[in-house]
DNA sequence: CCGATATATGCGCGCATCCAGATATGATCG
DNA sequence: CGATCATATCTGGATGCGCGCATATATCGG
């Protein structure tokens, strides 16, 4: 069940190198994209499939998979294959410092008019697929239970 | 009385555009470069002259010069002349997204071993200054008031 | 197997950003 | 003024990174 990558996969260059432990220069890169964030902001409490980005954000498709892949590689997203279609989810960084300014970031995106734009878009898409995914059948993006974004958030936990 | 700014100072490609409203993208860029966030480190509640930069973080002046540049650009930290010295202090963003984010980033970095590190040679230069810096007579660092580099963080401020 | 579909990657361009080294600028001192 | 010091900027080369376009890969349906 390997998480798409390939076994000879080439080392794409102009990716962060860290992929699991999160520096936080290396979360900083990630984030300092405005399709990233957007792309971050759309996916924060979801599981989406490619398709919705696509057509949401109304960018190429190549460019969306760019950028979904940058934040694989940053360790900020998972990929799930699901039949054709991949179904991304935020990741927490193993780096408690890092996991907690992109909790605080995620928060502070909901504030720009433009991310509840795409916030909007992203909630009527789901009722009204053709509108603005041009899929047939795309998968409808499944709400991620809130603890399973949030870590650490509790006082303790041993 | 103009913080250094010629009035014939030709934009330098490779900055951030934006000065003073540190769009998201922005901060991030800013914060995206491992030197950057060291500089920030030591800048941190401190008002110090670029000396002890050269000093501590051991790198050539012409690139501890730049990225502080860099940060100026981005609206991050303020410089004042004070005849040979220039004393950098951290300057809060407008956007109270960037400064809320900002604010947590120097907070965690504080765990960093690397940025303690910094910070206890930091100490350390004040009381031996020639031990670091290389200079005669260099300025000692100036403690500012943590609520000129901490906005809205408190109900209680001594 | 074949074609369609969903997604990922290769390539090339252009600009941003890194760095080291050289040099310019601004201030102080003799 | 001229020397010196602290700092800033320029130069040039290497690399990072975003983009569009073309193409490869994986899966599904027939």
């Amino acid at each position: 069940m390997r998480i798409y990558v390939k076994p000879n996969m080439l080392y794409t260059p102009g990716m962060p190198r860290a992929s699991t432990p999160v520096s936080l220069g290396g979360l900083f890169r990630a984030l300092a994209d405005s399709t990233r964030l957007r792309l971050l902001n759309l996916i924060a409490g979801r599981e989406i499939c490619v398709c919705y980005f696509v057509g949401i954000l109304r960018m190429s498709q190549p460019k969306i998979s760019r950028h979904l892949a940058y934040l694989r590689r940053a360790g900020l997203v998972s990929a799930r294959r699901e039949g054709k279609w991949m179904h991304y989810r935020l990741e927490v960084p193993a780096d408690p410092a890092a996991a907690a300014i992109l909790r605080g970031t995620l928060e502070h995106l909901q504030q720009s008019p433009e991310m509840q734009r795409d916030r909007a878009r992203l909630d009527s898409a789901c009722c009204a697929v053709e509108k603005f995914v041009a899929l047939r059948r795309a998968p409808q993006p499944a709400v991620i239970a809130p603890h399973e974004i949030e870590p650490a958030r509790a006082p303790r936990t041993p």
